[in-house]
RNA sequence: GGGCCCGUGGCGGAAUCGGCAGACGCGGCGGAUUUAAAAUCCGCUUCCCGGCGACGGGAGUGGGGGUUCAAGUCCCCCCGGGCCCACCA
C-alpha cells in the first residue's frame, strides 16, 4: 500500500484533514477572540458600522445531547451573522441554555441527583457539541436561565408586573403602539386613587373580581381601610393571585398539564385527576390582548405564525345580553343571566340556555330543594371530566336545570340547561342556545329534543333567486344551467365566496350539454325560487322557503353563514329582511336602549396561568405576612434562591401542595431574612412555595445577551437600546433576526411579547416588539418503515430484500419505506458527533444548508452527504497542491472564470440575504466545476483565490481559513473572517452578447445571439433573420410580435 | 370540523417579478484507470417517437377548467400529503 504511487498525495482533503484542522482553528480563534463582539462603550467597538442582532432560539439541554435539528437553524444564522460582519455590521450573535424544566426534575426524582448536576452536564455536553460545529457565537455572552445572576432578574421583571397595572387610557409611549393603553406604576394609581384624581373602584378588567365587587364605586380613598385598599389595588396588578380550575392529581401531589391526562387519569402511574379550583398566580396577558393583535401588523414573520397568534389571541365581537329569570326560587339570587354571543342578530332563534356546570347559577339550584333529579349526578360527572376527555367524546350530553329564563326578543319562556358543551373560561360561562344557526346548539337540540327555530335564510338561494330574474325567458338550457347551480347550491354547505364563479361552473358544465336533465332537487328548488322571486326580503315566497325549505337541517347542519334574518320580529323590534351584519347593528342598538344588554369584545385568549408545583422553576419573590396577604421581595434582595432538597417526590396530598412546601427552614422565615417590603422585619413570613413555569426565562433572554455580566440592571441601557434600538431605515426595532423551530409559533413568542412589551411601557427597554423579523426552520426527518396496518417499525428490526424492497427481520413480512420524525423508538436518529466524526464539521454545515428550503421539513439522507464532501475536497483541490500543501496559483487570470467568479459573489450574497442557502451553494459549486481543470494545473491567481475563500467562508468556516492561511493571508491580513465580503464589479456581471430564445405561439422554436442592450426592434429583426424562423413561418402571416428585451422574443402567427 | 402550507425526473431540489422547466447534488448507466475491487477521472441520465449520428418532432410540473402572446408560477373546482388549532358561543 506504501508504495501506492498516489499515497504521495498526502496533504488530499480527508475527514481525517477536517478533523485535524477544525479543532485547531476554534482553539485559534477562541484565542484570539475573532467572536468577540464588544458592546458601546469597550474596546475596540466601532460606532461607523451599523448593528445587526441575530438570535437562535436557545436550546434546552437535554442528557440526550444535540440533535440534527438544532445545528440547522444554528448554521443558517452562523452564514448570515459571518456575512454580515464581513459586510460591515456589529454582530451580536449569542448563546445560551434554557435550563429549568421538568425533564431534569423528572430525573431528580428518579436518581435522587440535584437538577443542577444534571444539567450543567448536559449544558456542558452541549457546549461542546456546538463549539465543535466552529459556529461564530460570542461565547462571553453566554449564560443560563438557571444562573442566580440570571434568574434574579427573571424575578425582577416577575415584580414589574407584579407593581404595575394596565391603564386603558394612557398614551402609548410611541407610534409602533397601534393600540391604545400602557402599563403604569401601580404607584401611581395609588397616588391617583388618594388624591381624588381617579374615581375608586376595582378593576373592571379584571376576570377574578366579582361582576358585583366590580359595580361599585367608592365615594373616596379614604374611606377605605387598609385592607380594602389592598384589594383594590391588588385587583388591577398584572401579577395576580386568581382562581383558575386545573387538573389536580392528589396521588401525584401536583397540578398536570391537559397533554398529561388520559381518561380522567395522570399519564404517568394511572392515578385518577379530578379539575379543581386552585388559586394562584396569574399573568393578566389579556390586558395586552388589543396590543398583541394589532402589533402583529409590520412585523416581518411567517404569515402562519402571524395567523396562529392572531386566532389564539381570538379577539370576537358581539354582545352581552341578559336574559330575564322571573320564576327562579329563592337562592339562586340573580335576576338575569348573562350570556356573550357573537349573533345577537340570532337572538329570535333562542330556543333555550346552556350554563357551564361549574357556573354559580347550577351551585344555587343545587342548593335548592326542588332542584331536578339526575341534576347533581351530572354536573358532578361533568365537573370531574377532563378537557382529554371532553375533546375525544363530542357526544352532546346535558341536564335540564329546571330554570326558565325569558328571551328578551320574542318574550318567550324558555329553559335553561347545564352541558360542558359550553366552557366556564370564556364569556360568562352561559350561552343563548340558536340551534337553527350553531352547529353545536343544534347537535344538542336534536339529542335532547329542544326546538328549533330558522331565522336566518342563506344568501346563495338570494343569489340564485336575482340570477334566475335576469332571465325570465329561461328554456331547457338555462333550466339546466340553473339546476347545476342549485345542486351546488344545495350540495356545499359553505357559503361560495363568489356567487359569479358557481354560475360560471354551471355555464361549464352545461355547455356540453343542453338538455342536461333537471334534476328532482333543482325542480324542488325552482318551484321556491319561483315563490321567492318576487320578494327577496319577505312575502309568501319567501315565507314558503322558510317552511319548506330547510336543507340544511334535512343533511344534519345548522345554517351558520352569512345571510338575511327572516321571521324575527315582536312588538319591539323586526329584523325582517335584514343581512347579517345590519342585524345585528339594530338588535344591540335596541338591547342597549332596553338596558338589556351592550356590545362586547370578548377575547379566546385567557390569563397566563403562572404557578408549577415544581422544584425546579424560579422561586417567586413574594412572601405572605401571618394574615395572608402577599408581598413582594426588594429588588436588593433578589434572587430568592432555592432551597436544597434531597428528596424531589412530591407529596400525596388532597390539597394542592407544591414541592416547595417541604423545605420548611427555608419556607418559614422573618420579613428582615427575606427582605419584604413595607413589613417589621421581625415579622413572621411563609415564602410562596409555587415556582415559576418554563416559559419566564426565555421571556427575556434577547435583552440579556446584550449586557449578560450586568449586576445593576437587567442591561444597561447603552447596550440594550444599541442592540434592541430602531435602525435609520426601519420603522420597528428589535431583534434583526430570530431564527427557531414553529413549535414556538403561539406560547413562547406571544409570553416573550408580553413581557417585553411591559417593560416597553414601563420605561426599561427602548421598543414595542422584541424580534423584528421571525423565521422558522423546517424539521429535519428521517426514514422509518411502516406495516400494512400502518403501525412503525425501527429500523434496526428491517433488512432490504433488493430494489426498494424491504422486509420486517422477524416476521418477514414486506414493510414500506416512508419519511418519519426521528424518534428514538424508531432509532432512526442522527447523531451530529458521528456524522463530524466520519465527514467533518464543514461537510456537515454544507449538507444541512444544501437539503433545501431552510423552512421547509426535509428527509436526512446519508448518502447525500457525500456530495458536500466531494465539493469541498475539490474546492482544496482546486487550491491546494495534493503533493506538497503549497497553494497551486496560476500567474495569468483566465478572463471567464473572473466573469464567472463576480457572478458567483453577487449571487452567494444575494442569496444569504434571502436565506437561500441551498442555491448558494449550487453557485460555489458551480464556480467550482468550472475552475477545476482537467489536467490539473492551477487556473485561478491567487486573488481570485482569495476572493473565492471568502465567499465560502461562511459556509465553511475551517476550510476556508485553512486555504487562507496556506495562501499567507492569515499572517499578512489575519482571520478571513475579519476580512470584507469580495466586492462584484457591475460590469463583470453583464455580458456583452445573449442568446435569447425565439418562440412561435409561446413554443420555443429556435435561438439568436444579440447584444445585451439590444433594443424591441433589434430583438425582432434579428428573431425574424433567423434561418429556422424563417423556415417555420414561411406562408404564414405574423400577426403580433412580443419582444421583452433582454428576455425572448414571441411571434404570434396565423 | 376549521385554518395554514405543500404536490416538479428514480430521489433531495432549481426556476427570486407571468418569459428557455428540470440548475446543483444524490442515485443509476456507460467508459477510462486497476490483476481485481474500492476510490478517482470522463461522458450520459424527464418521458415517448424518428434517426447510425449531429439532430428533429411530440408530451410533460397531482387532475380538470379559466385568464394570457406566454402559466410550475395568477384565478376557480377536485384529488393527495403535511403541520397547527379544535365544543371559544
Amino acid at each position: 500500500m506504501s508504495d501506492e504511487p498516489r499515497q504521495s498525495a498526502s496533504h488530499r482533503y480527508t475527514a481525517a484533514l477536517a478533523n485535524e484542522i477544525e479543532p485547531r482553528w476554534q482553539a485559534r480563534w477562541a484565542e484570539l477572540g475573532i467572536d468577540r463582539q464588544p458592546n458601546p462603550g469597550e474596546a475596540g467597538f466601532d460606532a461607523s458600522r451599523p448593528k445587526f442582532y441575530c438570535l437562535d432560539m436557545f436550546p434546552y439541554p437535554s442528557g440526550a445531547g444535540l440533535h440534527v435539528g438544532h445545528p440547522e437553524g444554528y448554521t443558517a444564522t452562523d452564514i448570515i451573522c459571518r456575512y454580515k460582519r464581513m459586510s460591515g455590521f456589529n454582530v451580536l450573535h449569542p448563546m445560551g441554555w434554557d435550563a429549568f424544566g421538568l425533564p431534569a426534575e423528572q430525573y431528580a426524582i428518579q436518581t435522587g441527583v440535584h437538577p443542577a448536576i444534571t444539567t450543567r452536564e448536559a449544558i456542558d455536553n452541549f457546549r461542546r457539541q456546538l463549539r465543535r460545529f466552529g459556529f461564530c457565537y460570542d461565547w462571553s455572552r453566554e449564560f443560563g436561565t438557571i444562573d442566580e445572576g440570571y434568574y434574579r432578574w427573571t424575578q425582577w421583571v416577575f415584580l414589574r408586573l407584579y407593581k404595575s397595572w394596565y391603564d386603558p387610557e394612557a398614551e402609548p409611549r410611541d407610534a409602533t403602539v397601534r393600540s391604545p393603553g400602557r402599563a403604569r406604576p401601580i404607584a401611581e394609581l395609588e397616588a391617583e386613587f388618594a388624591s381624588g384624581a381617579r374615581p375608586v373602584r376595582f378593576n373592571p378588567l379584571a376576570a377574578e373580581v366579582a361582576d358585583a365587587l366590580k359595580a361599585r364605586t367608592y365615594e373616596s380613598w379614604d374611606e377605605l381601610d387598609a385592607g380594602a385598599r389592598r384589594d383594590v389595588l391588588d385587583s388591577y396588578r398584572l401579577a395576580y393571585l386568581g382562581e383558575q380550575t386545573v387538573n389536580w392529581c392528589p396521588k401525584l401531589g401536583t397540578a398536570l398539564a391537559n397533554e398529561e391526562v388520559i381518561d380522567g387519569k395522570s399519564e404517568r402511574g394511572g392515578f385518577p385527576v379530578f379539575r379543581r379550583p386552585l388559586r394562584q398566580w396569574m399573568l393578566r396577558i389579556t390586558a395586552y390582548g388589543d396590543r398583541l393583535l394589532a402589533d402583529l401588523e409590520g412585523l416581518d414573520w411567517p404569515e402562519s405564525t402571524l395567523t396562529q397568534q392572531r386566532e389564539w389571541i381570538g379577539r370576537s365581537e358581539g354582545a352581552e345580553i341578559d336574559f330575564g329569570l322571573p320564576e327562579a326560587p329563592m337562592g339562586v339570587g340573580a335576576a338575569a343571566l348573562r350570556v356573550y354571543t357573537t349573533r345577537p342578530d340570532t337572538i329570535f332563534g333562542a330556543t333555550y340556555m346552556v350554563v357551564a356546570p361549574e357556573h354559580p347559577l347550577v351551585d344555587a339550584v343545587l342548593k335548592d330543594d326542588g332542584a331536578p333529579g339526575g341534576l347533581r349526578e351530572y354536573v358532578e360527572w361533568a365537573r370531574n371530566r377532563s378537557d382529554v376527555e371532553r375533546q375525544e367524546s363530542k357526544d352532546k350530553t346535558g341536564c335540564d336545570t329546571g330554570l326558565r329564563a325569558v328571551n328578551p326578543a320574542t318574550g318567550e319562556r324558555i329553559p335553561v340547561w347545564t352541558s360542558d358543551y359550553v366552557l366556564m373560561g370564556y364569556g360568562s360561562g352561559a350561552i343563548m342556545a340558536v340551534p337553527a344557526h350553531d352547529q353545536r346548539d343544534f347537535e344538542f337540540a336534536e339529542k335532547f329534543g329542544l326546538p328549533i327555530q330558522d331565522v336566518v335564510y342563506p344568501k346563495p338561494l338570494l343569489a340564485a333567486s336575482r340570477y334566475f330574474k335576469r332571465r325570465p325567458n329561461a328554456g331547457e338550457k338555462w333550466r339546466a344551467e340553473l339546476s347545476d347551480v342549485l345542486s351546488m347550491v344545495t350540495s356545499e354547505n359553505t357559503e361560495p365566496r363568489d356567487f359569479d364563479s358557481i354560475i360560471e361552473r354551471a355555464r361549464v358544465r352545461s355547455a356540453g350539454d343542453e338538455t342536461a336533465p333537471v334534476t328532482p332537487v333543482a325542480e324542488e328548488w325552482l318551484g321556491l325560487l319561483d315563490g321567492l322571486a318576487g320578494d327577496d326580503a319577505g312575502g309568501d315566497g319567501a315565507r314558503d322557503v322558510i317552511e319548506r325549505g330547510r336543507v340544511h337541517r334535512a343533511r344534519g347542519e345548522a345554517f351558520a353563514g352569512d345571510g338575511r334574518l327572516w321571521h324575527s320580529a315582536n312588538a319591539g323590534i323586526s329584523l325582517n329582511g335584514l343581512a347579517v351584519p345590519e342585524a345585528k347593528r339594530q338588535i344591540v342598538g335596541w338591547l342597549e336602549s332596553e338596558g338589556l344588554g351592550q356590545k362586547k369584545v370578548q377575547f379566546r385568549l385567557r390569563d397566563w396561568l403562572f404557578s408549577r408545583q415544581r422544584y425546579w422553576g424560579e422561586p417567586f419573590p413574594i412572601v405572605f405576612d401571618e394574615a395572608g396577604r402577599h408581598h413582594a421581595v426588594s429588588d436588593d434582595a433578589l434572587p430568592v434562591t432555592l432551597p436544597e432538597m434531597t428528596d424531589y417526590t412530591p407529596e400525596e396530598s388532597d390539597e394542592p401542595k407544591p414541592l416547595l412546601a417541604k423545605a420548611g427552614a427555608w419556607l418559614r422565615t422573618t420579613a428582615g431574612e427575606a427582605g419584604a417590603e413595607g413589613l417589621d422585619p421581625g415579622a413572621g413570613v411563609t415564602r410562596e412555595s409555587n415556582t415559576m413555569p418554563g416559559w419566564a426565562g426565555s421571556c427575556w433572554y434577547h435583552l440579556r445577551y446584550t449586557d449578560p455580566g450586568n449586576t445593576d440592571r437587567l442591561a444597561s441601557e447603552d447596550a440594550e437600546s444599541y442592540w434592541m434600538g430602531r435602525q435609520p431605515d426601519r420603522e420597528l426595532g428589535g431583534v434583526d433576526l430570530y431564527v427557531g423551530g414553529a413549535e414556538h409559533a403561539v406560547l413562547h413568542l406571544l409570553y416573550a411579547r408580553f413581557w417585553h412589551k411591559t417593560l416597553f411601557d414601563l420605561g426599561h427597554v427602548s421598543t414595542n416588539e422584541p424580534y423584528r423579523k421571525l423565521f422558522h426552520q423546517g424539521l429535519i426527518l428521517s426514514h422509518a418503515f411502516q406495516r400494512a396496518d400502518k403501525s412503525l417499525v425501527p429500523v434496526d428490526q428491517v433488512e432490504e430484500r433488493g430494489e426498494d424492497e424491504f422486509v420486517e427481520t422477524a416476521t418477514g413480512e414486506r414493510v414500506a419505506q416512508i419519511i418519519a420524525k426521528m424518534s428514538k423508538s424508531l432509532k432512526n436518529v442522527v447523531n451530529p458527533d458521528d456524522v463530524i466524526a466520519d465527514h467533518g464539521a464543514d461537510t456537515f454545515r454544507l449538507y444541512e444548508m444544501y437539503m433545501g428550503p431552510l423552512d421547509q421539513q426535509k428527509p436526512w439522507d446519508t448518502r447525500a452527504i457525500e456530495g458536500m464532501f466531494r465539493f469541498l475536497r475539490d474546492v482544496w483541490r482546486l487550491c491546494i497542491d495534493d503533493a506538497t500543501g503549497e497553494p497551486r496559483v496560476a500567474d495569468a487570470e483566465n478572463g471567464d472564470l473572473e466573469k464567472r467568479l463576480h457572478r458567483t459573489v453577487d449571487k452567494v450574497g444575494g442569496d444569504i440575504e434571502r436565506l437561500a442557502f441551498n442555491t448558494a451553494i449550487a453557485a460555489m459549486i458551480e464556480f467550482k466545476n468550472a475552475a477545476l481543470s482537467k489536467d490539473g494545473t492551477p487556473t485561478l491567481t491567487a486573488d481570485q483565490i482569495d476572493r473565492f475563500v471568502r465567499t465560502l467562508a461562511p459556509f465553511a468556516p475551517h476550510l476556508s481559513e485553512e486555504i487562507w492561511s496556506r495562501l499567507g493571508r492569515f499572517d499578512q491580513r489575519g482571520s478571513v473572517h475579519r476580512q470584507a465580503w469580495p466586492e462584484v464589479d457591475e460590469s463583470k456581471l453583464v455580458d456583452d452578447s445573449i442568446e435569447i430564445p425565439v418562440q412561435i405561439l409561446g413554443k420555443l422554436r429556435s435561438k439568436v445571439t444579440v447584444p445585451a442592450d439590444a433594443d424591441k426592434k433589434a430583438m425582432e429583426t434579428a428573431a425574424l433573420a433567423d434561418e429556422r424562423i424563417k423556415e417555420l413561418i414561411e406562408g404564414k402571416t405574423v400577426r403580433k410580435v412580443i419582444v421583452v428585451p433582454g428576455r425572448l422574443v414571441n411571434l404570434v402567427v396565423g
